[in-house]
DNA sequence: CTGAAAGCGCTTACAG
DNA sequence: CTGAAAGCGCTTACAG
């Protein structure tokens, strides 16, 4: 590539000194340069195409406008809605925004904290894996802005915008049961992180406060490598045996998406034959062959927040911020009530 | 944020000049420095935690190692899938990626390039939207490595990898007729890119080839702007008369996730009522009640052979490489012959 | 085996 | 109204 050019060709050109070119063209003292030669700047940058270079003024401001995000896989449906709307509202603050997939995994996740912090980015959003506990407490300590999303450690005062997962969980079950629903299982990831326990304990909650006896097979747990085998293989237990499960409840979209998958080979009616709820709305569910109750999270609302909490921490103070936001659960056809199924 | 350990502050903790630091952590010169005090440095570097400033690196040695990527929409699963494969690709060679959705708008995607080749990235993946012609030559012009993905314009001799989508198209047209059916729509998206039309010439092609008279109402192009609606009243048409299409083409993925919709909430059966083929292979499509025909593209090679070509264009020559995939038609139920629909 | 020094392309306090 | 100069944190040719 030719060399570029620079604030010096400019200045050279013009017959000026940079000075002068570096306050023309960021529009400061404006009142104090003489209009005939800020024109006279203006021009030649133009004719040039002269292009800032922004490492060189990086380095001297200690501000690179990017920020660094940290998803569990950008290919998923999730990962990369969130991605964005954070890319729409960073670039709304002229940022932008540098990825990086985590997969669920400590030893990614602190490799990419440590390149994109040697990027000298301003700021993180971060997804964190499982065990990332003590990479986040490292940041903190660092004084680096951050902010997490989707999950964060209770145990640690940071900034983090996320759901009340417990809530919502209690609601679809709570919803399952107004319908007539008594056997309801659960089929979650495995996972020691905070918000997969929180919808693990809004099940477990609703279902007690309705006095319905938990049969613990009900719940399983599905390993995050082979969720589709193990989701797949979840499903046949719970619907094996004299007492099989009426109602099912994915904690989130990988598992959902398998789960409604292998539904649908067994050919399966739903809800006739099990009622449904989703954790996450996703395009694909729309494809599914009846409409599936299921958990919308407020996408828009947790990456714009996300991104604003952290360039205010950016700009000024460095204030923890923490958000809960309620879910919504819609309500579809795959979860009927069973007595309305019976006149169907 | 506290000031960040800088080379210097090593230097004055091991008591020797940066340049040393420098050669020690960048395993430059080895064979000519002291163990002893390599070894030294080493040990106060992490002690101290020290973290390269990437930026300051950069602006020496004129290379940042980090990507800009140019997707349509980083939330579609195109976009994202291939922006994952990328990531990974580029984390390989240790670069990191930086992205942007253009949103199929030349103004968005001009910006997004300002912006890139302002933070100097070394170098572009772009999958170009309509109209960006110009800005893609001047890419050129200026001696910028980029590389274009999914689509290019055939008049400009620029490096690309992307789909033979006339061959594909062709096919998939072909397999329907080899499967008895005869009046097939196409519905695809209003554009000028080359892509599209090579998707259309395939079709007619592949009509023209069968002597099958065609009907100009059954190639439906709907607007960017109004996909969803203006999919559903291109349905409603080609079903609509005395001689509704027997089968339906979607030539994206987008248009297929409307079309597919509109088909089921419609309650029509694919294929007795109508077969189907989509190109892009997605997840949703599973969810389906009928597994669909579809064109799955090599996402995995796409994005591969994408960032090593641009790596190679990066390091050395700027040579141009052009690359035109085989895509392969995935044959499932919803395409079934005609004939055996009737056995069933 | 080691270090002083220049320079990457900006910004900005200071002097005039 | 304008410019010389220092400095951001690195790398590296050169000298010793």
């Amino acid at each position: 590539m030719n060399r570029k050019v620079s604030l010096k060709d400019i200045a050279q050109r013009v017959g000026v000194s940079t000075t002068l070119v570096s306050y023309v063209l960021n529009n400061q003292k404006e009142n104090r340069i003489k209009k005939e030669v800020a024109q006279k700047i203006r021009e030649v940058a133009q004719e040039l195409n002269y292009r800032t270079n922004q490492i060189a003024k990086s380095l001297k401001t200690r501000k690179t406008a990017t920020l660094g995000l940290i998803v569990a896989d950008i290919a998923n449906p999730f990962s990369s809605s969130l991605a964005r709307i954070i890319e729409d509202e960073a670039s709304r603050h002229d940022y932008t925004v540098i990825f990086g997939s985590s997969d669920e995994n400590p030893q990614k996740s602190r490799k990419l904290i440590d390149t994109l912090l040697k990027r000298q980015v301003d700021g993180l959003i971060i997804a964190p894996p499982q065990e990332a506990e003590s990479q986040i407490a490292d940041l903190q300590r660092q004084h680096v802005p951050f902010v997490l999303i989707d999950r964060y450690f209770p145990d640690l005062k940071t900034s983090y915008v996320a759901l009340d997962n417990c809530a919502v969980a209690y609601s679809a079950v709570d919803h399952l049961i107004a319908q007539g629903y008594r056997r309801i299982g659960l089929i979650t990831l495995q996972s020691s992180l905070y918000h997969m326990n929180e919808r693990k304990r809004g099940y477990l909650a609703s279902l007690k406060d309705h006095s319905l006896t938990l049969d613990k097979s009900w719940l399983k747990e599905v390993p995050e490598e082979q969720v589709k085998a193990e989701t797949e293989k979840a499903i046949g237990d719970l619907l094996a045996g004299p007492q099989p499960v009426e109602a099912l409840f994915f904690t989130n979209n990988t598992v959902a998406l398998h789960g409604l998958k292998h539904i649908q080979s067994l050919r399966l009616h739903v809800p006739d034959d099990l009622a449904i709820v989703c954790f996450d709305e996703t395009d694909a569910l729309d494809l599914f062959s009846t409409p599936v109750t299921c958990i919308r999270q407020p996408l828009r609302e947790i990456g714009q927040q996300a991104t604003k909490i952290l360039l205010e921490n950016i700009d000024k103070t460095s204030k923890i911020t923490q958000v809960n936001l309620q879910a919504e659960l819609v309500i579809r056809q795959s979860t009927a009530q069973a007595v309305q199924r019976l006149v169907h």
